[in-house]
DNA sequence: CGTGTAAGGAATTCTGACACG
DNA sequence: CGTGTAAGGAATTCTGACACG
C-alpha cells in the first residue's frame, strides 16, 4: 500500500548539487536544517543527503525568507502542516479498520 | 515539445550513492565508462554525476556481464539501439517537415 | 578481460565559532 | 535573526598503475 517513494522523495543528492540547484549557499541550506525546517538523511559517515522534494520545499523557504517571513513563522505553518497530515492519517487508519471488520 | 529531463533524467549524484544504490564497487562503476557503456556528467572540478535512469542502465549492465556477455558484446548492443534512435529522429523530423509545409 | 587495491593529490563536507547588522 | 567566512579535520573522488586469473 503506497511504499515506492520513487524518485522524488529518495534523499540521494550531497549539499554541493543542493546548493547548485537551488541557488542557495550551503551556509544557507545548513541553517533552514538547524531551524527544523528541511531534514536530510545522513550517510553513515555523517554527509547530508537530500531529495528532489527537498529541494523544491527549499525554493518555497527561500521565497518565504524573501518575502520577510521569519524561520520560526515559516516551521509553524509546517508544524500545522504536519498535525493535519496526522489527523488525516489516523481517520484513514480507522475508516481501514472499520472496512476490514466487514470482510 | 518535450525538454523536462525530470527527476529521472537528471545527473546528480556522486559515484558514492551510485555505488549503494546499484551494490556495484566504483571500480567497475568506472570501467563500464571506460568501456563507453555509460555516460555521467562531470562537474566543473570533475567529479562525475549520475541519474536514476544511469541506476537502471547500470542494473542492466551488471545482469549482462554477470551472464558473461562481454563489455564489447554489450557496447555493440548499445550502438544498434543508438542508431535505431537516431533513424527514427530523423523521420520524425521529416515528418514535421512535411506536416509544417502544408501550414 | 574484468576487477581489486595501494598511492597521492585535489575537492567536498562537517562542526563550532566569530562577525555583522 | 540570517548569513558570511576562516579553521582544521575527516571523508570522498580522481587518475594511473600494478596485480591476478
Amino acid at each position: 500500500m503506497s511504499v515506492d517513494k520513487s524518485y522524488k522523495d529518495k534523499k540521494v543528492m550531497s549539499i554541493g548539487i543542493i546548493s547548485e540547484l537551488t541557488g542557495l549557499s550551503e551556509r544557507k541550506i545548513r541553517y533552514y536544517e538547524e531551524r527544523k525546517l528541511i531534514f536530510p538523511e545522513r550517510t553513515g559517515k555523517g554527509t547530508r543527503k537530500y531529495s528532489f522534494s527537498d529541494v523544491e520545499r527549499l525554493m518555497e523557504i527561500a521565497d518565504q525568507i524573501e518575502d520577510g517571513v521569519q524561520t520560526y513563522e515559516i516551521k509553524k505553518e509546517l508544524t500545522k502542516k504536519q498535525q493535519r497530515d496526522e489527523r488525516n492519517k489516523m481517520i484513514r487508519g480507522q475508516i481501514n479498520a472499520q472496512f476490514n471488520m466487514r470482510n
